[in-house]
DNA sequence: GCAATTGTGTGCAAAAGTGAACATTTTCGG
DNA sequence: CCGAAAATGTTCACTTTTGCACACAATTGC
């Protein structure tokens, strides 16, 4: 086998033959939208895989505040602390939409890293990119205010279809969980997006999902 | 080799033996303290390994505004984005103290976690372990005033050295540092710490390190 | 279809945080 | 030991954010 210029993630990675390199502990789970899969506090003793559908990770804070640290999509990994010696599961997972999921237990998890190299890239793959993405949360936090937090949200939610696309739809998340993934309050996200509206950035009426306008949201970001 | 029960970071590991596992592409790089290792925008080519020292991570803003995204140490890797295909340095990596780096090709690096477990298994303990921090840090942005982040922090930095001991002497950092690492102001930083100074939960007199009541500064986290 | 729930648009006072100024105090190289 | 540079303490006007409140949609489940 050639040596990989970089550690590819690699999204059209085949299930079937994933499913093979596992033995026994692992297990396709198929549920609802709106699901929960674990909570937060449960005991913790497996990994997940998203084979198809989007997954909310979230927190909630000793005095009920409740945060969204992200949406995770097919071929990402969650619960994956657990690796790590976490007895516990720090925050809640839940489905958005309908989902087909692999479970895999903890053991098999280890033992499957240790003996498939193709296995093994794609965790430390996904592992890479989630750090990635976790530092640039961490920097928005750090430099950015509500607003241009808000904005760059938006325009990472629209960048999910396409690229180089000036405009994309938005499936439909509610102000609330936006205010949860930007760490502020809804009021907030109200009045930024009207904001955005009445600035031509966006467009939405109650109905459906919202179309986002990238290049001229862009100009929030920039100052 | 029994199957470990969890990924373990072995901070312990011989690094003469894990020289050994990498051939060429590798290289023991001394530095003494406030050296820059790399900056960000340049271009990225390798991995690091700290073998001994502190290490701390930066970015610097648009408009200039300067942030610490953490402080590594002995057995932490850094500059790791490299793998994931980033061309580029996000930010910028200085020894706090003397160090001793091991520098790492990327494509010595991947070659190497193909081909040592043990190698693999404690990069992928340190990418969780990474990942994990990252989610608190992000957490306690999202849920967390600005003077409860600080006391967090001072925990943290305190509980470096040994566990359970009551009460720690942070080595030295400046308020500027604090500030950077907590996303506030220095001016912020000096307010609070005097707070909690006059409220005996820590001990400092502008000379050498600064003494933390870890008990007592615990309260201002639980209100 | 209707009632109950869930989402949105506003307004506003109070709280938190910023940024810049300026006075001291410490540190450190020579 | 001295003076410059770095770090710290303090103040203050200004901005941002919060945490409510309340009035209406829109959606969902009987």
């Amino acid at each position: 086998m050639p040596l990989p210029k970089s550690i590819k993630m690699n999204r059209d990675f085949d299930p079937k033959q994933f499913l093979a390199t596992i033995g026994e502990g692992r297990k396709v789970v198929v549920t609802p939208r709106k699901q929960t899969i674990y909570t937060q506090g449960d005991v913790a003793d497996s990994v997940f895989y998203i084979q198809e559908g989007k997954v909310g990770l979230t927190v909630v804070s000793k005095i009920g505040k409740e945060a969204t640290l992200g949406i995770l999509n097919g071929g990402d990994f969650f619960g994956e602390g657990v690796l790590a010696g976490q007895p516990l599961r720090m925050g809640s997972a839940t489905t958005m939409t309908d989902c087909e999921l692999l479970r895999i237990d903890k053991k098999a998890m280890i033992e499957a890293l240790h003996r498939e190299h193709t296995f093994s890239d794609l965790f430390v793959a996904y592992l890479l990119t989630r750090n990635i993405r976790y530092e640039e949360d961490l920097v928005d936090q750090l430099f950015n205010s509500s607003e241009k937090r808000l904005a760059r949200l938006l325009l990472l939610l629209a960048r999910f279809g396409k690229e180089g696309v000036p405009e994309t739809v938005i499936p439909k998340i509610s102000q609330e969980t936006l205010a949860e993934m930007v760490g502020t309050t809804r009021s907030r996200v109200s009045f930024f997006m009207n904001r955005f509206r009445k600035l031509g950035f966006l467009d939405y009426d109650g109905g459906s999902g919202l179309q986002v306008h990238s290049s001229l949201l862009n100009v929030v970001l920039h100052d």
